[in-house]
RNA sequence: GCGCCCGUAGCUCAAUUGGAUAGAGCGUCAGCCUCCGGAGCUGAAGGCUACAGGUUCGAUUCCUGUCGGGCGCACCA
C-alpha cells in the first residue's frame, strides 16, 4: 500500500520535472532508512540518474521533491537530504489510522500481491532416507517452510516440496544392512555390507520386521524386499519427524516415479538428439563445460545405470512440465559444488536459465557445554531432529534456525536454547505476545476492548515510534521473500518486540482515561497482530499465555 | 593444486541486495517494580569491519592480491 503509493508518486514527480523514462523508473529503489531521522521512506533516484542527466544530484532531487503529490498520500514531507536522498515522512493522519487498519487486515496485514501469482516451488530437506533427519535437515526444514510462507504471503503461488532418493546405491545399502542386523537377531550372523549403516537405528528396523516373511526374505533373493520395508519406514519416520515440526510439503515425490514413467530415459534421449551426449571410458558422458561447468560428467555409468545427475535432470524437468515457472532447492553445503553441473545440465537440455535458483544451507555446528557435539554418523553419536524437538522445543529450534542468515554457519547453543530465561532471544518476541494477550484480557475484565477511533490522535513518541515500527512490516516480509532471507523477520520481530515493551514502561494502557485507554488497547493489539503474524510467517507459536517451567534443583 | 562459503564489539550474529553517524542479543558495570506479566525497561563501556590496493558521488557490501578458518573436488546422492 504504501510502496504502490510512493511508487506511483514518484512516476508522476518524474512527469511533472519532464524526467520521465521507462528504464529511468525502473531503476526505482525504495526503501526504510535504518536512521530515523531520515526519514520513514527513502529513495536513492535522483542520485542514481542524475548521472546520465549530467546535472547535479540534489538539484534532480529539488526536481522531483517539487513535483511529489504529497495531498492524499501518506507522506506530509518529503526532504532532500544528504548527496541527493529523498527522504520522505509519514502524515500523522496516517499514523493515527493504522491501528485500524492493521487490526482490520487481522491475519493479512504484511501480505502484498508482489509475486503477481507467479507458480513456484520450494524443494527442501530431500534427505536420503537412509537415516533419520539430522541438525542440517532441520535447520533447511525451518528454512525452507519460512520460504514457502513467505512467497505465500508475499503473492507468489508455492508449494514445498521433498523429493525422496529411492532408487539409488544409498537405499539398496540400506536394504542390506537391515538385512544383515535381521539375520544377526536371529542367529545367523551376517556382516554388514561394506560401507553399509552402522546407527541403532538399523538394528531397530530390523527389529520390527515381521519375523516370518523376514526370515523368508532373508533365504531367497529378498534384498527387494528388505530394501523397500526399509525404506518406507525410513520415509514415514521422516514425515512424521517434519510433521511435529511443522513443515508442510505439498508431495513427497519419489525418484523411483521418475524412473518407472520413463521421464529419465526421455531427458537422456532429449540429451541426445540435442547432441549434448558422448560416449567415452565405457560410459555416457553429458558435456555440461559447454555450459560453464568445469568438466563433462558421467550420466550413464559403466554398468549402465544412470548417476544420479540424469534423474536430478529429469526431475527439474518434471517441475518445469508441472506448470512452476521458477525452482527454488535448498542443499546442503556438501552439494554446494555441484550446482553448476545441474544448471549446467538443465540448460543443456534447454531450460530458461532463470528457471532453477539453488541455496545452500550451511552447516550447524551444535554446542554443549561450550564443547562441539560429535556429529559422526558412523559413531551413530549425531543430534536427531527429533532429539532437538525434545531437548529444546520446535519453536525455539525453528527460531534458533530463522534468527541467522541461511548462508552462513551456525553455532547451535543447546545450552542456549534449553534455557528458560531472558538470556534466551527466542522468548522475547513469544513474551511480548503474550504479555499484549494479558493487557487485553486485563481490560476485557474491565469492559474496555480496542477502539483504534477512541480519543486523541496518537501522543507520546513511544507510541508513535511503535506504530511507525508496525507500518515497516508489508515492507520487511516483501523485503525477506525477495532476496530469501527469512532471518530478516526475527530481527524485525525483536525489533517489534523491544518497541512494544519501551512503549509499555512509559504508556499506561489501561488507565484513567477510558477513552485513551481504548485507543492504547488498540496500538497494542494492532502490536500483537503484527507479532503474530511475523511468527506464524517462521512457525513459531504465538502464545496466550507463557509459563515458565520449574528451574531444576542441582 | 582447483573451486565455493566465511573473517564485523569479549562471545553469537545483523547491517534493507553499493547508501547517510556499522547495529542487536548475550556477557560486564550502574540504575528501575505500592500500578496493565521483571522472560521487562533505562544508561555505560566495548570497533583501523583480518590486511594491502583498486572501482565511484559513496564500499562491511563489488574487483585483485595476502593471511587465517570451514567445506567440497566420484561412474555416492
Amino acid at each position: 500500500m504504501v510502496w504502490e503509493a510512493l511508487s506511483d508518486g514518484l512516476a508522476e514527480a518524474l512527469r511533472a520535472a519532464g524526467l520521465y523514462d521507462p528504464a529511468r523508473f525502473a531503476r526505482l529503489e525504495l526503501a526504510i532508512p535504518r536512521e530515523s531521522a531520515h526519514g520513514d521512506w527513502t529513495t536513492n533516484l535522483a542520485l542514481q540518474i542524475a548521472k546520465e542527466l549530467k546535472r547535479p544530484p540534489r538539484a534532480v532531487a529539488e526536481a522531483l521533491a517539487a513535483g511529489f503529490p504529497l495531498a492524499g498520500s501518506p507522506f506530509e514531507a518529503v526532504e532532500v537530504a544528504g548527496a541527493g536522498f529523498l527522504n520522505f515522512r509519514y502524515a500523522r493522519a496516517f499514523l493515527d489510522g493504522l491501528p485500524a487498519r492493521i487490526i482490520a487486515a487481522g491475519g493479512r496485514f504484511g501480505g502484498s500481491q508482489v509475486g503477481d501469482d507467479h507458480a513456484c516451488l520450494v524443494e527442501y530437506v530431500s534427505a536420503n532416507p537412509t537415516g533419520p533427519l539430522n541438525v542440517v535437515s532441520a535447520r533447511a526444514a525451518a528454512v525452507g517452510a519460512a520460504l514457502v510462507r513467505l512467497l505465500r504471503a508475499t503473492g507468489h503461488r508455492c508449494d514445498g516440496e521433498f523429493y525422496v532418493n529411492d532408487a539409488g546405491t544409498q537405499v539398496d545399502l540400506l536394504g542390506a544392512s537391515v538385512a544383515a542386523r535381521f539375520a544377526q537377531r536371529i542367529g545367523e550372523p551376517r556382516p554388514l555390507p561394506e560401507a553399509g549403516y552402522q546407527g541403532g537405528y538399523v538394528a531397530d528396523l530390523a527389529a520390527a520386521l515381521p519375523e516370518a516373511e523376514a526370515r523368508a526374505a532373508l533365504g531367497g533373493d529378498g534384498a527387494t524386499w528388505f530394501r523397500d520395508r526399509a525404506l518406507e519406514r525410513m520415509v514415514a519416520a521422516q514425515r512424521a519427524d517434519l510433521d511435529a515440526y511443522g513443515a508442510e510439503f505439498a508431495r513427497w515425490f519419489r525418484e523411483s516415479e521418475l524412473h518407472g514413467s520413463g521421464a529419465v530415459d526421455q531427458a537422456l534421449a532429449e540429451l541426445g538428439a540435442r547432441g549434448m551426449l558422448y560416449d567415452a571410458e565405457g560410459a555416457r558422458w553429458l558435456s555440461t563445460t559447454r555450459f560453464g561447468d568445469d568438466k563433462d560428467r558421467v550420466v550413464v555409468r559403466g554398468t549402465g545405470l544412470p548417476t544420479y545427475l540424469l534423474p536430478d535432470i529429469a526431475y527439474h524437468r518434471d517441475k518445469r512440465a508441472r506448470g512452476y515457472r521458477h525452482a527454488i532447492d535448498l542443499w546442503g553445503p556438501d552439494h554446494h559444488a555441484y550446482v553448476g553441473t545441474l544448471m549446467a545440465g538443465l540448460a543443456a537440455l534447454g531450460l530458461e536459465p532463470d528457471f532453477l535458483e539453488v541455496l545452500i544451507v550451511q552447516q550447524v555446528n551444535l554446542l554443549a557445554g561450550g564443547q562441539p557435539v560429535g556429529m559422526s554418523k558412523r559413531a551413530g553419536e549425531f543430534i536427531t531432529l527429533r532429539d532437538l524437538m525434545d531437548e529444546v522445543g520446535a519453536d525455539c529450534a525453528k527460531f534458533f534456525f530463522l534468527m541467522r542468515s541461511t548462508s552462513a554457519h551456525l553455532d547451535f547453543d543447546l545450552d542456549l536454547a534449553k534455557r528458560q530465561n531472558d538470556e534466551n532471544p527466542a522468548y522475547y518476541v513469544q513474551y511480548a505476545h503474550a504479555r499484549i494477550a494479558s493487557i487485553l484480557r486485563y481490560a476485557a475484565e474491565r469492559g474496555l476492548a480496542p477502539e483504534p477511533g477512541a480519543g486523541a490522535a496518537l501522543e507520546q513518541p513511544e507510541e508513535i515510534a511503535l506504530v511507525r515500527r508496525l507500518a515497516a512490516f508489508p515492507e520487511v516480509v516483501r523485503g525477506a521473500a525477495a532476496a530469501r532471507e527469512p532471518h530478516r523477520i526475527p530481527a524485525f520481530l525483536m525489533e517489534t518486540a523491544a518497541e512494544f515493551h519501551r512503549f509499555y514502561h512509559h504508556c499506561r494502557v489501561v488507565g484513567e482515561d477510558a477513552a485513551r485507554s481504548r485507543r492504547r488497547l488498540a496500538v497494542a493489539e494492532a502490536a500483537r497482530v503484527v507479532l503474530a503474524n511475523g511468527l506464524a510467517l517462521l512457525g513459531v507459536s504465538a502464545p496466550e499465555r507463557m509459563e515458565r517451567a520449574a528451574e531444576a534443583v542441582s
